[in-house]
DNA sequence: AAATAAAAATTGATCAATCAATCATTTTTG
DNA sequence: CAAAAATGATTGATTGATCAATTTTTATTT
């Protein structure tokens, strides 16, 4: 293995060690010493790759944050059929999203619930929202036009959907299966349109 | 003024300052310095009221909620008319609380997405939803029968809602207007049924 | 291949700053 | 005056960041 190329591993290490810290034990009561620890490297080296505990934080949510981007913003691209069918699709997908990055998203809801604590990076969420509030809005109006889901405003609908996102991953926090996360599945749905037929997965 | 009554007065004063600034610093971040000028008190009068920082962080999660149980807790009692009318007005007072209760609901997030680090006010918290979604269950049952309600777990129904409320006292953090909170109101219904027509508030 | 030197990375002891809690002193109350 | 409450300076513990010493890696020369 070339030096690089161990740099590379390590450096996944700490940042992988961080978020799972910082998201179980907030910033302020997470230490160096701790993410070293679970990283497997030596307090030093955390400053090696990361100049300091604030701007390895920042690390810790932009890098996962473009993994998920994708899955929230190539709406058209990623979700097929008709409008049920896409959002049907849509809702799979990212609830599954949802269930499996728990420590990435504690870590965001800790920059949600603090705006002026951490300005940059909850600009950068709320530019995340933003961008699936645009990109699901003409697939809710032509279900809109086909008649098939609820009138009122597209944006709105969007954002309560992200809200229960958002609080679903606060209520099941320890919620290791995956039994919830599709049951609410039909639950996310039904923002958009009535729906009474469940999921056939 | 009795002593007595000065007291209760100081010691609201400190419990309301201690309930802003956790609920905007978090309790690592919060200092007892900023807790007292926030509350105009002294630095040592704090612990004339509250024997540690810890002691006081609890006395800022539940007293408060104490004062929410109720709309919570008292459906039967507090909400009246048909299953629809009756969650409808649930609806209608439950997130006006929410909408009410900024500093409050931040700080119970912060409890939420720590269970291990606030082990008793975690309990607390979710023995409180657990009383909600047993109150609401024969009410959706209810409904159920009536044909106005989607079948399916109506424990699920109440889990979802609850998520749908805390996710959007996140998304929505400093929205300081009652707009958004009334025209989620429509959303929070449509978790329970098919629901076209909106709020005539 | 082996030896050597230069550069880069690793390490943890040390330092400086922060802050919860204490407590001796002062002020207020009855 | 006596008891209670208020006050803020002091103390001890914690921890982010630094840095000098050590180890590892890469490049160069014999």
């Amino acid at each position: 293995m070339s030096r690089e190329e161990k740099m590379m591993k390590k450096r996944a290490a700490i940042l992988g060690a961080a978020v799972k810290t910082y998201s179980e034990n907030g910033f302020a009561e997470t230490t160096i010493s701790a993410i070293a620890k679970e990283a497997g490297v030596s307090f030093g080296s955390v400053f090696t790759y990361f100049a300091t505990k604030e701007v390895l934080f920042e690390a810790a949510i932009l890098e996962p944050l473009e993994e998920i981007k994708p899955y929230f913003s190539e709406i058209e691209e990623r979700y097929s059929g008709n409008p049920i069918e896409m959002v049907r699709n849509m809702i799979d997908c990212q609830l599954d999203v949802f269930a499996r990055n728990k420590d990435f998203l504690r870590l965001s809801q800790q920059v949600l619930a603090r705006p002026d604590r951490y300005p940059v990076l909850f600009a950068e969420l709320s530019a995340f929202v933003d961008v699936f509030a645009e990109r699901i809005y003409p697939v809710i109006e032509r279900g809109q036009k086909e008649g098939c889901f609820y009138e009122g405003s597209p944006v709105l609908m969007a954002q309560s959907y992200i809200s229960l996102l958002n609080g679903l991953r606060l209520t099941f926090i320890d919620d290791h299966t995956n039994l919830i996360w599709s049951n609410m599945k039909i639950q996310a749905l039904r923002l958009f349109g009535p729906v009474t037929e469940g999921w056939e997965s």
